[in-house]
RNA sequence: UGGGAGAUGGUGCAAUGGUAGCACGACUGACUCUGGAUCAGUUAAUCAAGGUUCGAAUCCUUGUCUCCCAGCCA
């Protein structure tokens, strides 16, 4: 991961430099992760994430946890378990500053009557389709509700039995009073409170009124004493708005600061949309290795350093951003170059067949585990007259600069011997169904002299191989930016998900759920938690960079 | 056509009046018992037009384009 010293620091960065320079804020800094306990945290949010927690790591002070728990009708304890499980994976601790914006709710209650005994607040009895009437347009004012004039006594009478659960949802809100004929909407009379006889995933029964997001989100950062509240830009309109119900009261003002979140191609970031995708049955769960959720991508065998390098690189601005998700797995491949041990593992097998190799020998080979790693040591390959090989390590017909077998070609089989192509066994249909070969006995560890093996390739003897289910995934969309085409849903890729039965080497006949390897040649692996004793079910996290895959591409 | 924000290689991020740089991608080549990794190199950008200035991505003017806002969602 890049060194925060050596990043050149973004805006937000430099703000908080400057203020803290001139003195601001007492020297520390004082952020929150505010998610809402609706869905489960994805990509994106690990952007959001490494800011948030980053900026208190770097200037001192502390990121809080706040779940802003305001709407009952949508979230769910199995949200909030999932992402702090999530948030922690990913390498964040909140330490003891886990708060819930639903333990606000008695204080939050409190100051909206101060507002109301202020003159600054009022419940309306307008329907939400009359307040709509009422909002006015983007180009034209608003027009005041008739209960906007009502008393200060009956408002707090009015708001006191809301509370009390006398009025059915919908049919009274209580409003802040601000200006109906502001150019920004959010300031004309926004609902601070909306009756909703719901029970809540952590206050129960205790409440039939629920504080919206704007009234509910600033006052909550100030009771924690946030001084930089980070928000995405689309929060940039209701600042004002946010800034104003604080200046309401006497109390701490944090600073709302806004970035650009996060998009990826070829996936997308919309909770609503990743919802379908897992209630029709499109995904297997929110943890499906092709979701760009954080449980998805751990699954998928993606490590929390990869990511959070990631969004280092990927950096903090105002500006909308794409990024292409071939930087993600970049930093993934880097990553798990260096600490994934290689084995080998044959995805989609073809019989060889060594002819002047003896039948019931087996020899142990040494194999490295890690050339980018001496100290991961060595282990044992068993080798055997009878091997499996990659479908297409072998062709008939090779075309030029193919480095791998074919008739009458050598080729070096990794860790072991050179072996030359003899010929083919043809079933009925004239399928390849066993490649027949010879090896040299004097190329083990050592190369020839009279002549220069260019191909190299792996293999897995056959009677020692254990069986394993090795899925294979590709984008889950077509399109670069299937959030942009009118039907998204014709954009999922039918082939997002290939299965093959392939054969592993023995050495990884034990291999626990969660670990992650290199099948050398074809890409990184982890073992997924679908494995039985005896049944191993391998995710291919990504593939290796394939050069040649490019050249077939080429030339057709 | 109200308000807010933003435009730098294909993508993302820097340069805050003084040589437009870094990363990913793409393309060459070297090396290699992974067509991986590594190494070397190439490609390619300041939204437009004026203005200020010795000098402009940066300052000024005008224009263009993109995104966000009319939930009792967050």
């Amino acid at each position: 991961m890049s060194d925060p010293e050596s990043r050149a620091p973004d805006f937000i960065r430099t703000i908080v430099a400057e203020e803290l320079a001139a003195g601001k804020w007492g020297g520390k800094v004082i952020t929150r992760f505010p998610p809402e306990p609706n869905g489960y945290l994805h990509i994106g949010h690990a952007k959001a994430l490494c800011v948030d927690f980053g900026l208190p790591l770097e200037f001192g002070g502390r990121c809080n946890l706040r779940f802003d728990d305001t709407n009952p009708t949508k979230e769910e304890t199995e949200y909030v378990e999932a992402i702090m499980q999530d948030i922690r994976w990913l390498g964040f601790d909140w330490g003891e500053h886990l708060y819930f914006a639903s333990d606000y709710f008695e204080q939050l209650y409190q100051w909206a009557v101060q507002l109301i005994k202020d003159g600054k607040a009022y419940v309306d009895d307008l329907t939400a389709d009359e307040t709509r009437e009422h909002r006015g347009t983007l180009t034209e004012a608003g027009k005041a509700s008739p209960y906007r004039n009502r008393s200060v006594e009956e408002n707090l009478d009015l708001f006191a039995r809301m509370r009390a659960g006398e009025f059915a949802d919908g049919t009274k809100t209580l409003r802040a009073k601000i200006d109906m004929a502001s150019p920004n909407i959010n300031l004309r009379d926004p609902v601070m409170y909306r009756i909703r006889h719901a029970a809540h995933h952590r206050t129960g029964d205790k409440w039939c009124i629920y504080p919206m997001y704007d009234w509910a989100h600033g006052q909550s950062d100030s009771i924690e004493g946030v001084t930089h509240s980070l928000c995405s830009m689309e929060y940039e309109d209701h600042r004002p708005l946010y800034d104003w119900f604080v200046e309401q009261l006497p109390i701490h003002h944090p600073r709302q600061i806004e970035f650009a979140r996060l998009n990826v191609t070829y996936t997308m970031m919309s909770k609503r949309k990743l919802l379908q995708l897992v209630n029709d049955g499109v995904v297997a769960g929110w943890d499906d290795p092709r979701m760009p959720t954080l449980c998805g991508l751990r699954r998928r065998g993606y490590t929390p350093e990869s990511i959070r390098d990631f969004t280092d690189r990927v950096g903090v601005g105002k500006t909308y951003n794409l990024i292409q998700i071939e930087l993600l797995e970049h930093c993934l491949r880097e990553d798990l170059n260096k600490r994934a041990p290689r084995v080998m593992a044959v995805l989609r097998p073809l019989k060889v067949v060594i002819e002047n190799y003896p039948e019931g020998k087996v020899e142990e080979l040494d194999a490295v585990n890690n050339p980018e790693d001496a100290a991961m040591g060595t282990r044992k390959v068993p080798f055997a007259r009878e091997l499996w090989i990659e479908q297409a390590d072998f062709m008939e017909n090779p075309p030029k600069k193919y480095f791998r077998l074919a008739p009458g070609a050598e080729v070096r089989l990794r860790w072991a011997y050179i072996v030359k192509c003899t010929g083919v066994v043809k079933n009925a249909r004239g399928e390849i169904v066993e490649v027949r070969c010879t090896y040299d006995p004097a190329t083990l560890g050592a190369n020839p002299t009279d002549r220069k093996i260019k191909g190299t390739i792996h293999w897995v003897a056959a009677q020692t191989a254990r069986p394993a289910e090795i899925r294979l995934y590709d984008h889950l969309f077509v399109s670069p930016k299937p959030d942009e085409v009118e039907d998204w849903k014709s954009q999922i890729n039918p082939n997002s998900l290939e299965r093959v039965s392939g054969y592993v080497e023995p050495s990884l006949a034990d291999a626990a759920p969660g670990n992650r390897y290199q099948f050398e040649r074809t890409g990184y692996f982890c073992v997924d938690p679908d494995t039985k004793p005896g049944n191993l079910v391998f995710n291919r996290t990504v593939s290796l960079r394939d050069t040649w895959g490019k050249i077939e591409k080429q030339e057709g």
